[in-house]
DNA sequence: TCAAATGTAACTATTATAGTTACAACGGTG
DNA sequence: CACCGTTGTAACTATAATAGTTACATTTGA
């Protein structure tokens, strides 16, 4: 199972969507995590040029309209691991499968991964916020 | 990203299927691991009716040939989580967000899970193991 | 009958993730 | 223009999932 960041950043995306001045201690209560867990995602989120915020003033702003920010970008944003499969580490390179196994992972798992991202790509935020109300 | 264990079950899979005598303590040495994690993961596939094995008998058994062993039920054999995303948990329901967010995100993921499976489900073990070759 | 293998429980180790504490820096408001 | 509330971030701790290990009862083929 994947960490639960995309759907603690869309749910961050949807309050500051609704209300600019949404503070990271208000996002926190009603995420219910705390509020630089809040703060770390809006940085990563900032990096990935999807919102602004500024040291000091409480709340966030996005960059684009919610019908323009696809979940993928969003996913990639707060996701460190490019990969979606992990692969055993360090076969071994004596036996015939050991030494070819992850180079046959990793042209499997490319396709299931593009699959995956190209759903991910089709949805924006304002998709799921449609489902809010 | 989401753990080794279908890398590791097609490693596993791949080499009783070429030789169905190889033991858990061969398999692991390709692996790269314990030969438990081995014997573990094969009574994994074989409660999935992927393969039979028996105790005191070396090696394992495919059940179906390669090419009718879909990628899915190998990754459902060796998966215990059902869901693709992780959601946070309890979500502030005095939030209006936070009271509707679980369900907003549940629908939105679960067809992000389904084409990841369908691709999953359109491989099989035979086609990853003409990669070896 | 016995050496070698599996099956599995129980424990430990490792790592990723999330949560927490602490505090410097910033800025809008009174 | 000082102050209070906020952000940004580092550093640390806690938790949980995963993998690795030890130990041993059970099975079986030679």
């Amino acid at each position: 199972m994947i960490n639960s960041r995309l759907a603690v950043a869309i749910h961050i995306l949807s309050l500051i969507s609704m209300d600019e001045k949404t503070s990271s201690e208000i996002i926190a209560d009603s995420v219910n995590t705390n509020p630089v867990v809040v703060r770390r995602m809006i940085s990563l989120l900032k990096k990935a040029d999807i919102l602004t915020s500024r040291a000091g003033v409480p709340g966030a702003s996005l960059k684009k309209d919610p019908a323009n920010i696809s979940l993928l970008e969003v996913y990639r944003a707060v996701q460190k691991q490019e990969e979606l499969f992990a692969v055993h580490e360090n076969p071994n390179p004596k036996c015939p499968v050991g030494k070819k196994i992850q180079n046959a992972l990793d042209e499997t798992f490319e396709s299931v991964q593009r699959a995956m991202e190209n759903e991910l790509a089709s949805k924006s935020l304002k998709d799921v916020m449609n489902h809010l109300f």
